[in-house]
DNA sequence: AGTTATAAGCTAATTCTATTAGTTTGTCAA
DNA sequence: TTGACAAACTAATAGAATTAGCTTATAACT
């Protein structure tokens, strides 16, 4: 048997995100990724924190791609145009990364700081994004809070099957954040 | 040792109810239901198919459970108080079983018409709530779905601590739900 | 270049989980 | 009272995570 050095964080982390995206987070095990990478299974925990860890680790992915994502959707755009980016983003990412997207979702450690900060930096985003609605500190945040159950609503049912009816799901997601947006200037 | 016969498919379910809401659900295990109803773990296959058979049984009462409650809290309602009813007595039901409410979530398999039926008639308290708003058919689908995606996405951002910041949730979900009525009524 | 310390990958063993097979025995109905 | 059924059991299997400890490739330092 060949031993010879093979892996990294990053080569475990990227093979758990292709199966966690294959086949849902919660199906994901350390013996698939030790397979698809051709190596035993201990192996894996010289470079990530047994499942927890490995979770962990994809959290910090799947946050800093979505952000990545966000802000790549918003360059040039303001006002309402930006805001349906975002959101158009965020939903595509979530259905072509939905296991990555579900390990983000879990809330950080207290003390993970690189965890924490990664979801700040993708809350950064939204905040530019809502700055010309001049929202005072409070209504920003309840604004926050509603666009993100909003969107975070919508992609996980979607993603679930939860709208098993024929009519169009880009429509319904139009629609809702017409309306969040129609909200938003009143 | 006792051989007593005390075990039924209601009792395993509850059990499991309530370690779920306590634990989550993705805790569970047959095992924990075992220990808590004094009992090895096989004998709980006499009644419930397995752990996804206990959470497909998990998931109908939790539809069941949430539709009764949804049911009690519009009753004698109509039109904005009504639906400010239902989706408070849906977070308030997600808050308290959140074990139930994340076991209602997976989509039904095809197969299973319980299931769906139970799901159904969820829906059908919310399409009641609708009534007085005259939506066509192709408006209520996306307005059911709007307002399913806000209150879930809410309620699972709050209770996996995704609203860290000290700022009245409860506040932040009357100004989302008020913000969806009013776009209602345009 | 040769030597050595480190760490990567391995095997082996433990524990916990679900599941199935097959046995025993309590319970209910004839 | 008895006999059939079903409930609860024991035992065994399989797959997952994890830890301990061994071997050896690799890279750093003479």
């Amino acid at each position: 048997m060949a031993r010879k050095r093979t892996l990294d964080r990053m080569a475990v982390v990227a093979a758990a995100a292709e199966l966690a995206d294959r086949d849902g987070l919660e199906r994901l095990t350390l013996a698939q990724v030790a397979e698809r990478l051709n190596v035993r299974v201990p192996s894996l925990y010289n470079h990530v924190d047994g499942l927890a860890g490995l979770q962990r680790d994809l959290a910090l992915a799947g946050m800093r791609a979505a952000t990545d994502t966000l802000r790549r959707a918003a360059v040039g755009l303001a006002g309402d145009a930006a805001l349906f980016a975002i959101a158009d983003a965020y939903r595509t990412f979530a259905h072509e990364h939905y296991g990555l997207y579900s390990a983000g979702l879990r809330a950080p450690a207290a003390d993970d700081a690189e965890l924490q900060a990664a979801g700040a930096e993708l809350i950064e985003v939204v905040i530019a994004v809502l700055q010309p609605y001049r929202l005072d500190e409070i209504a920003l945040i309840h604004t926050i809070r509603g666009l993100r159950s909003i969107v975070h609503g919508f992609v996980t049912l979607e993603a679930q099957g939860g709208f098993g009816l024929p009519v169009d799901c880009d429509e319904s997601f139009r629609r809702l954040m017409q309306l969040f947006v129609g909200g938003l200037h009143t």
